[in-house]
DNA sequence: AGACAGACCTGTGAGC
DNA sequence: TGCTCACAGGTCTGTC
């Protein structure tokens, strides 16, 4: 399910129900998550008093002064509020308890994702510390785009894709943002120009704004924190529509497979 | 250093 | 109705 947009969904869904609280315990129904949930799970949460609700790339970070909850949504994760005598459903693999008498719930059918401890700085941890820069803060530059991509050789959804070079950036919206900035997802990266550059820095960022106004994107599993879906998909103007007409010029959308993952894209007004 | 395949899982829809 | 196959929003690990 989740990028970007997805995760910042589900954030702001979390934070108010959240902030404040004292962690009351730890319910877990199935630690084999991609990463096992640590047994020392919930003797480390428990009594902790939240501080805030961050999210870095596609992590979502409960902080505390005795640490911090690490989340991911993997594939197809989602996160609930709910009244802790709900009944959990399958996949509800964890719940973290709260002093008012509401859980936070992770539901997970494929178990890509993860619920980890960190007791000092959650930005500490080697996954996030070795992270680009966040899409939508000041440092994700069109500058660092081009200078990054240097003598890459990678096609640039896939230069898109990884987290080192910018954070949080998924497939829906590698080639939403390429399709706006009008570049064939299949060049080289390193063959861009940095006028090019400096528009898909926008393109990305356009997007991205655009799919956190809408609550997201939801295919399939993506749920908010109140179990609504995101509506960004009738939005989408290439993600999954081969075959169907390019809003711009009407010529059928394609898509191919690269790096084992889909590509959708406009023969014509992407080069 | 960088590029790529493979691994981890379950569910769904298409085609036969 | 039921089987098999392809495919899905992520990212870590190992190999060349």
């Amino acid at each position: 399910m989740p990028e970007l947009p997805e995760v910042e969904t589900t954030r702001r869904g979390i934070e108010a129900a959240l902030k404040g609280r004292t962690i009351t315990g730890v319910t877990v129904r199935n630690p084999r998550l991609r990463q096992p949930v640590p047994p020392s799970l919930g003797n480390k949460a428990m009594g902790q008093r939240i501080d805030a609700v961050n999210r870095r790339a596609k992590y979502l970070l409960i902080e505390s002064a005795g640490g911090s909850l690490i989340i991911h949504l993997g594939m197809s994760g989602n996160l609930r509020i709910c009244d802790a005598d709900t009944a959990a459903a399958k996949h509800d693999h964890v719940d973290i308890l709260l002093d008012d008498g509401h859980v936070l719930r992770y539901h997970d059918p494929r178990r890509f994702g993860f619920v980890l401890w960190a007791d000092g700085d959650p930005l500490r941890y080697p996954p996030l510390a070795a992270l680009g820069p966040e899409p939508l803060e000041a440092d994700f530059t069109a500058l660092h785009l081009y200078q990054k991509s240097r003598g890459r050789r990678r096609a640039v959804r896939d230069f898109l894709l990884d987290g080192h070079i910018v954070a949080g950036i998924g497939n829906i919206y590698a080639n939403e943002a390429l399709f706006v900035a009008g570049i064939d997802p299949r060049r080289a990266a390193g063959r861009i120009a940095q006028a090019r550059y400096a528009r898909l820095h926008g393109a990305l960022i356009e997007v991205l704004r655009a799919a956190i106004e809408a609550g997201g994107t939801t295919l399939k599993d993506f749920r908010r924190a109140d179990g609504r879906p995101g509506y960004f998909q009738q939005q989408l103007r290439v993600y999954g529509r081969a075959g169907l007409p390019c809003p711009t010029c009407a010529t059928p959308l394609r898509r191919e497979i690269q790096g084992q993952r889909s590509l959708f894209f406009c023969p014509r007004c992407q080069h």
